[in-house]
DNA sequence: AGGAGTTTGTGAACGTGAGAACAAAACGCT
DNA sequence: AGCGTTTTGTTCTCACGTTCACAAACTCCT
């Protein structure tokens, strides 16, 4: 196949990638605050990177400011928005509805970010009856049912440790491709699917190895 | 000052100390199966990691191994909690007791790796009444004198984006210079603190560009 | 219209990280 | 004791990411 658009299968750098999101909340605080241009100066300031790093992630997706003035706050977020998928409505499943589980499905940054919890599921059969955030709780078996009903592509792992291989099993085998993981475990999966972990503990022995280093420099 | 110990001040790249918590936790595990000795192939398919890429990162401590053999388990776990400051114990206070608070609260996962949570703040007058997990909630206003009493450290954001830098700010003055920060949002710190975000929006977005890139490849 | 002033987009230099490859070191077997 | 086998520690090379610096492009003012 030849280039469908005219710049639409480069492909975006892995640190870029992680980078887009963060610009997009920051353009989305600026037209709160009634901005609707600013420089790559300002955006830089807001997202917290410099700004020669932030001009050279968006010439990535296209050329979207205006030399001598800057870039329409709304038409760089609808062109990266766009870029990262956030103009479409994900479906998303939360596997383990313990306390994190909990947390993540009253959690009101999936929906407006373009994620719509379409299920919650539980290996407990007690919390199969329960509903959280509004959403029934459904036992573990019916995840390939909801999958394949509401074309899941994303799908979350928040159950223990010794659990967490098999969800991600059962969830490669209905069909998901993307698994954000929050437990503290490597998981194996088939070529083609995303793995993205979240872990808390590693965050945090990351920040107390440089605390300790503070400490011993200060000697 | 020279140095104090043979090899104990190299600063080690950011990203061996980011994967050192990984193979801790790899031989933790090892540790439970019996295993009492791991060539670098073993450990770095438990670590999900490259067995090169692993060799280099322990080189960064030492010369812990033995050629022809391995490494010792138990020996090597020791030197990297060492390095990572894990041989101590780190106190820990978590500001905004919601829905992740809760869960953070309650998760088992910090007492088990050197962390102990000696307070939990929140704003609300109705919460600083209840306790979670054993431990009681506290006014916000009490934070000076939690920090300086225990020398924490250590801080946990997980209060709405709108309150998180007045937090942070506030933990900066409490003589904390770590710090996790849950909140959507930059936080501007001074010089000397260190702040790690874990976004969960940012991350379900990430997954979502590749997934959308993988759609359309597959035209 | 033209020139001064801004700000983008990008080429080039630099730094950091990943992986292949191999010499050095330890072990076990004869 | 000596030789082959195993596995570490390290060197070298390449890829990726960051930052600088500046030409190109646009606006505004006279
Ligand atoms: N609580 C936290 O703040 C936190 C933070 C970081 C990481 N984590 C990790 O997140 C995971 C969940 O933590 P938690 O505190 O919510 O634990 P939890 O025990 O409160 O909840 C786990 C839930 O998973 C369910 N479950 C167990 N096995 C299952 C299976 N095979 N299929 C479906 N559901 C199953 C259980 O019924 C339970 O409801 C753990 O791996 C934990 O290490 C938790
Ligand atoms: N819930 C999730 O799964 C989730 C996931 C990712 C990120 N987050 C982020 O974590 C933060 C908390 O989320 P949540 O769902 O727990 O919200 P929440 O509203 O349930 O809890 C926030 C708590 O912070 C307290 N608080 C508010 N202002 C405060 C202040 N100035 N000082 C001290 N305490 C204060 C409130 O009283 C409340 O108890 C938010 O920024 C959210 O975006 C939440």
């Amino acid at each position: 196949m030849t280039a469908r658009s005219s710049d639409g299968n480069r492909d975006i750098p892995e640190a870029t990638v992680a980078r887009l999101p963060v610009y997009l909340r920051a353009l989305v605080a600026l037209t709160d605050q009634g901005i609707s241009v600013c420089s790559s100066e300002e955006l830089a300031t807001a997202a917290g990177v410099n700004s020669a790093k932030l001009r050279k992630d968006l010439s990535y997706l296209g050329s979207y400011g205006t030399r001598g003035v800057g870039y329409d706050v709304d038409y760089l977020r609808y062109q990266i928005a766009r870029e990262i998928g956030g103009t479409q409505d994900w479906p998303v499943v939360i596997v383990g509805i313990g306390n994190l589980g909990h947390a993540l499905a009253n959690f009101s940054g999936f929906r407006s970010r373009g994620f719509r919890v379409v299920g919650l599921l539980d290996a407990d059969p007690a919390m199969a009856e329960a509903s959280v955030a509004g959403i029934p709780v459904r036992p573990f078996a019916d995840l390939p049912a909801i999958a394949a009903e509401h074309g899941v592509a994303i799908g979350v792992i928040a159950v223990p440790a010794v659990a967490a291989q098999s969800v991600a099993d059962a969830m490669v085998d209905a069909g998901i491709s993307s698994i954000l993981n929050f437990a503290p475990i490597v998981l194996n999966v088939p070529e083609g699917v995303d793995v993205r972990k979240v872990d808390l503990s590693i965050e945090l022995q990351i920040l107390a190895y440089h605390e300790q280093r503070k400490a011993v420099q200060a000697l």
